[in-house]
DNA sequence: ACAAAAGTGTTAGGGGTACACCCATGG
DNA sequence: CCATGGGTGTACCCCTAACACTTTTGT
């Protein structure tokens, strides 16, 4: 049967939250088209591998990330996209925790992370990809316990509501917030250990629970 | 450059609400492999067009329906889901109107709505890509506007109501539905005209508003 | 003692649910 | 007059926002 030829692509969008920034890993290209430019990082799909596992196979080859939470996010195929031939790529939401880009990874030498507001001018379509994942992201803190994939193993309820206000960009109460959290069952497993990493009084830690929805959701102000 | 080739089509889960059911629109399939199942409609994208107009193409050609609403679902693309060769394939979700499938269209002959509950052993990965569809649709009547894509360009707010009930598959307070939908900004459009088509006192008729989100969204009851 | 962060109590208000009640038409 | 569906009023409840207040550490 005849078909028309296209190159599938995985293209990756994966977020930190580093310091008081939203932050995106980016490589740098280092050839045409776009050679110089900073692109998301992704690969072809090989014939015999799935599309999920595409994408967890050039997040490791990459960055070599401890991954926290992974999704497909959606699929971008315009006919001009890439210069050179035909591409449709399915572009991928990766969460992980904070950590340095392992320098030792294959192709990883290139990877850093960016703030998600100095992202600009990327390579191929990457803008509207980007601004996609980081929208996807937004919105599913509202009603997922996603936030958790932000954070390392165990964290504090203080870590956590740092997560939202930099994904959101807004501060919320202190103390609502632990009210919300720690009332939702299932969302934070108590580790009875407590640190006092961040000065004041000890905080508990916590380990994600097993909760994946957030019912009440916990919803950005409509402001 | 080698680049490992790839198929890409686009499927479609169109769906409609007729009486007191939720329907997709399927279409046998006249050819191996899968011969005399039931599928989505779809089919290849060309080499010129993008991914959302292959949808609306497809959608045109394979039913001629007015369409109320298209969108991106999700990618598919397991190694063996077309036994014939390596295909990748970008689901669409289009909500329609109820509308009988003109039989003029070029390939609508085969085509025919059937309620999703019934709508099971379909051809590919297909089972997996509608309940996707379902899911995807029933979670975005709560905080969007899509539920009027259901309906015709004038309908009453117990129109709309049916449209919930039965995706939702669980009855709503006709007082309290009412009150929500009516005291949402933006989102009816009074038209003037009365109704009666259903007996009792005449209703208002609307058409869609330029509101596309809910707030505040239109829960679902956990339980 | 003081600063800083964790965590609790309390109050006012918005939106949801449940349901009593009234309105307008057909038969 | 009654059945049927359209539409309003209202009481209760839960959740949220706002913020005063207490607890527990480091310096």
């Amino acid at each position: 049967m005849a078909f028309p030829p296209f190159a599938v692509t995985v293209d990756l969008v994966v977020l930190t939250v580093r310091g008081d920034e939203l932050c995106v890993l980016l490589v740098r290209r280092g050839e045409e088209p776009f050679l110089g430019r900073d692109a998301l990082p992704g690969g072809f799909v090989r014939p015999d591998e799935g599309l999920a596992a595409a994408a967890t196979r050039e997040l490791a080859e990459e960055t070599g990330l401890d991954v926290g939470h992974l999704e497909q996010l959606a699929s971008y195929g315009d006919p001009d996209r890439d210069p050179r031939q035909r591409v449709v790529t399915v572009a991928h939401l990766a969460l992980v925790p904070d950590q340095p880009v392992p320098t030792a990874g294959t192709d990883a030498a290139e990877a850093r992370w960016v703030p998600v507001a100095q992202a600009r001018d990327l390579a191929f379509d990457h803008d509207r990809v980007l601004a996609d994942g980081v929208e996807r992201a937004r919105a599913k803190l509202e009603y997922t316990a996603l936030a958790t994939a932000f954070c390392g193993a165990e964290f504090t309820v203080a870590q956590l509501r740092r997560v939202y206000e930099v994904v959101w960009g807004r501060p919320l109460d202190p103390r609502n917030f632990h009210r919300k959290v720690t009332g939702t069952p299932g969302l934070l497993d108590p580790t009875g250990e407590t640190t006092t990493r961040d000065g004041g009084r000890p905080a508990q830690l916590y380990r994600r629970g097993e909760a994946e929805q957030l019912h009440p959701p916990l919803l950005r102000a409509d402001t």
